[in-house]
DNA sequence: TTATAATTTGGGTGAATACCAAACATTGAT
DNA sequence: ATCAATGTTTGGTATTCACCCAAATTATAA
């Protein structure tokens, strides 16, 4: 039904998502604006974008909540985070700088490459930053048998 | 002097100075637009820019050259991404979806990420597509001893 | 030496991200 | 229960990046 690619959102959208799941219940515009440090305005357009494309509920002066498509969606990103920034750590890179570098081009990164990624390192459970869930991570092993 | 951080330039930018380092001489205008199929004067812009910051000599009618700074910037650039590609081949990406998978994203890693794994990569000699050359990579090790 | 081709300039567009000011809704204190 | 303070949204504007088109300019080849 929903194909993702994993390149449907900006940045700043991935970043709005994975916020909100992580804290799974409802959460106001300010919480989020502050936490990034940007206008609230900035940040209520793009939840209205958001909740324009479906991976949001938006009720006005409320707050927002994921749909089940953004919620589904947004466990990706979060996956897609983790597995990227525990690949780097094995590579001379603190958690911190990980995560950090990560969050600079996570968003251009492919779902087929983080699911290719994903199975060759044995599908972790834990990253450098959390846990690290596969109920919806297809498991397509691109081996020969 | 001039420090480099990786992410002085945006992803277009990063496809320009790498197409005229490979072609390792005068380019002109419609070769890159060509390229990349875009409109000349798109091209004709960005190689503007790239001369007033100092990356190329543009001969208005002529074509452009690297300056020394744009070829030591070119060169990492094209560390970068062989580094990038390598490893993410290590991970069960084939040669051409790891090239382009880091096409998406290259321009978003610091030099200081890539310098880490080139390094804990052992500065491998080569790459999915091309030799990786070391000159100008600072040999920094992270290790305790 | 002039017609054709290449290049550049100038003007517009759209996406993404941001800010500010003004309008609007909610809520808490009286 | 009302209203002022606070939080939220809307509308307008700006910037950067990347793109296109049309018009002007330069180079080159017939």
């Amino acid at each position: 039904m929903k194909e993702i690619t994993g390149l449907e959102l900006s940045p700043r959208k991935v970043d709005y998502l994975k916020f909100i799941l992580k804290k799974g219940r409802t959460v106001k515009t300010t919480e989020i604006s502050s936490s990034f440090k940007v206008d609230p305005s900035t940040t209520c357009k793009a939840l209205n974008e958001l909740a324009a494309s479906g991976y949001l509920d938006h009720v006005p002066y409320k707050g927002v909540d994921l749909t089940k498509h953004g919620e589904l969606y947004a466990e990706f990103l979060i996956r897609r985070h983790r597995i990227m920034s525990l690949l780097l750590s094995h590579y001379g890179l603190s958690s911190e700088e990980a995560c950090e570098e990560v969050s600079r081009f996570e968003a251009h990164i492919s779902k087929e490459a983080v699911d290719k990624i994903c199975s060759a390192m044995g599908h972790p459970m834990v990253g450098v930053c959390g846990e690290i869930t596969h109920e919806k991570c297809i498991h397509i092993d691109y081996r020969n048998e």
